[in-house]
DNA sequence: GTCATTTAATTCAACCACTGAACAAATTGC
DNA sequence: GCAATTTGTTCAGTGGTTGAATTAAATGAC
């Protein structure tokens, strides 16, 4: 007879409590969530079908949508037969965006991205950013972020939140612990950047969140990827190996953010050392330093999206060595994905970053170590492909994940919008 | 100006609609929630503060509970001052219950689990269950789950649902694909039991859940656990190697509800043959089977749990046969789990089933190539702990878990309770 | 060309559950 | 014994959903 819980805090579903007026925050979302899942502009008859509110309700909150300029009415092509034609409703394309931004060791980014889902604007600004100090580094982002509002604003578009991509872990609150590649260790990105106002300010959505690069490519990969697939392992091949995890519909960050380091996992444990103290971690075989120095290109000292490039074009060309080196590292990265795929049961893996223009020469080893090692494999099959987005995709990533957040919870736009 | 996300079924929060009733339905949760949680008997007053609702609806809720037979109001002993004394609100012990069953290779278990959390009945039946056919395996586990059932009658208690535990793969639906140690292969589980009623229905809680043993031994460690630890990896050792993963305090199961299979994850790739096809699997150096051979007890063919005990008492007499074999095993245990701990961010492992009785041995080996491999160890460190529940919590788990989806959605026992 | 048919969307009274304030209940302390 | 204090209940008011009736806008048969 003894207590099995007594005191525990378990938020397993963390609702907090319902009020009064929750009840139309909450199908303000569901309404609009749907809006954006359906592959054509759906009615408000076929909302009220799909969700189970009535007709009555559903044009209510279309009501409160289309008032707050989230939504709009398009033509409804598909005429079915007999009837009073239905409106179809889509998101809009002039209401509030995301602000994406990325930095890297060879390149600064921004992106705006619309509710819809569109790339409105993106530009890459390549420079050598590791001599820059991190503050010098961020305010020749805020540059790029300026140019972005100011195409955002000429399109009407109104930025409600931004996400920077950096290559490193993260603390809440934005402060970077650590970015080895780039040479930073505790910069306080949000302090750094208050001088500039990226967004406007929007309940429900912060002004900006730093996250790690790997995550933000894997949410861009979420978005822009097949659909159907809410559950995989997103793989960002750089200097480092990091691994973006979503799992239904979400992305896994940890118990303090600091998840994806799949570049230490041990491949062979008594194997090289690496710098991270411990010895044969992933990285050491699969990572680019030790791709590159397989391939005879040991030195060359590329930037990280040209060395892939190189790569590609080598292995295109039949270099031996080049071969050689990718089916290596593709064996090195199968054994490590079969073992996570064993713990996690994902059935989507997919090669992001500098790995997307590699795949095709990585994908077969891969493919072996995992139909060779997975249990389940026999009875049902591990997908592996390259990213939607390809190379870069943190930027667009962290821009979706912002109207995202707005499509998943909208009523604190329309409070703003009055 | 490529779309992002077009037809995307991205269920980042899976919030159906909300009905007129649901929000009577959340805020029944809401409450029952808190007085779970509370580590003394919260009053009506309290439970409004604390849920943010005016005191009016929570005596409307709680009315409701009072009236289901959920709670019960107990004396409120802590008087602070002046005011009227409150009257403490707590889990009834007569409502309903879960019956939670285990087949393993050598033992049957039948627990019944209140409300509170509390093991009302709690029975194990030794055997070896190899040669058994599943279908006479299972009519023996429903004559235990009967006495349970009779048991929990007696004591004014309704089993609301039932969870059993298997070592081995399960589909939804509850076929159990494959238990080597059992030798179950396509088991139709709920076909079998299908006879013996073991539950009354209940709206919202399934009759009976299969389900992996590992996973539902992570989940009673989650209720018996120390409260704070909403995320952790449970290991437990048996004939194989299985793991939980607890994140966010829920399960998580997988795509297919196949994660968890760590004992599998390689860790030295081109090393030791194992019957999964693969080569150098964490159970040919941790699981059972390696470590009685390393420490000399190969062949003893003992049962499992005697077997955990068996290699204690070893290692407590100072046998260095034995202390070599659990270090080594240590160490693989460490080498895979410092690769999981990098990839999830976990803070916490919990050494359960047959490792369980064997902590003491493994954990220093295990610490010592966590902390060498974990990129973030320096930061925060990792806690590697005996499970609280200690071998065989499976069926208390399960058992737990039931009635956790009672307190989590308890509308359904309501509306049956008329 | 007219009218029945069909489907979409809106209107409106009813109702459910939460809100806030006032009130009753039960105890402490002066 | 009475003011102070805190708990819990009562009750009119309100926001938002419900369901049926109604209007709107098309198709198709005669």
């Amino acid at each position: 007879m003894t207590a099995v819980w007594q005191c525990q805090e378990v938020t397993s579903s963390p609702t907090g409590a319902v009020r009064q007026g929750s009840l139309r925050e909450l199908n303000l979302a569901v309404v609009l969530r749907r809006i954006a899942a359906a592959d054509r502009p759906p009615s408000r008859a076929e909302l009220a079908a799909d969700t189970g509110l009535t007709r009555a309700t559903v044009s209510a909150v279309v009501d409160d949508l289309l008032g707050g300029r989230l939504v709009a009415e398009a033509d409804y092509a598909p005429r079915t037969g007999a009837g009073r034609p239905a409106r179809g409703l889509v998101l809009a394309d002039h209401g509030p965006a995301g602000l994406g931004l990325e930095v890297n060791v060879d390149y600064l980014a921004a992106c705006v991205v619309d509710l819809a889902g569109t790339v409105r604007h993106h530009v890459v600004h390549r420079a050598d950013l590791r001599p820059v100090s991190p503050a010098d580094a961020l305010t020749r982002l805020a540059a790029l972020a300026a140019d972005a509002r100011a195409a955002a604003v000429r399109e009407g578009l109104t930025l409600a939140g931004a996400a920077l991509a950096v290559p490193g872990l993260v603390s809440d609150g934005g402060l970077v612990r650590l970015a080895p590649n780039l040479g930073w260790r505790d910069v306080d990105v949000p302090a750094l950047l208050a001088g500039h106002r990226l967004t406007e300010p929007v309940d429900g959505v912060p002004a900006l969140v730093v996250e790690n690069e790997a995550n933000l490519a894997a949410l861009g990969e979420l978005h822009a990827g097949p659909p159907g697939t809410a559950s995989f392992l997103h793989l960002t091949g750089e200097i480092g190996i990091g691994a973006g995890i979503v799992l239904d519909g979400a992305l896994y960050r940890g118990t303090r953010g600091w998840s994806g380091e799949i570049g230490h996992i041990p491949v062979h444990p008594e194997g090289r050392p690496c710098r991270c103290g411990g010895r044969g971690c992933l990285e050491r075989y699969a990572g680019q330093e030790a791709v590159l120095a397989a391939a005879g290109l040991a030195g060359a000292d590329l930037p990280a999206d040209t060395a892939a490039a190189r790569l590609a074009e080598l292995a295109e060309a039949g270099d031996p060595a080049t071969r050689a080196a990718l089916a290596d590292a593709g064996t090195a990265l199968g054994v490590t994905v079969a073992g996570v795929v064993n713990l996690l049961d994902l059935d989507t893996v997919v090669l992001g970053g500098g790995y997307a223009p590699l795949a095709r020469w990585l994908r077969p080893p891969m493919l072996a170590e995992i139909t060779g090692r997975v249990l389940t494999a026999a009875w049902s099959p591990v997908t592996v492909r390259p990213a939607a987005l390809g190379a870069r995709s943190a930027a667009v990533g962290g821009a979706a994940s912002v109207v995202r957040r707005i499509v998943d919870r909208p009523a604190g736009w329309l409070t703003r919008a009055g």
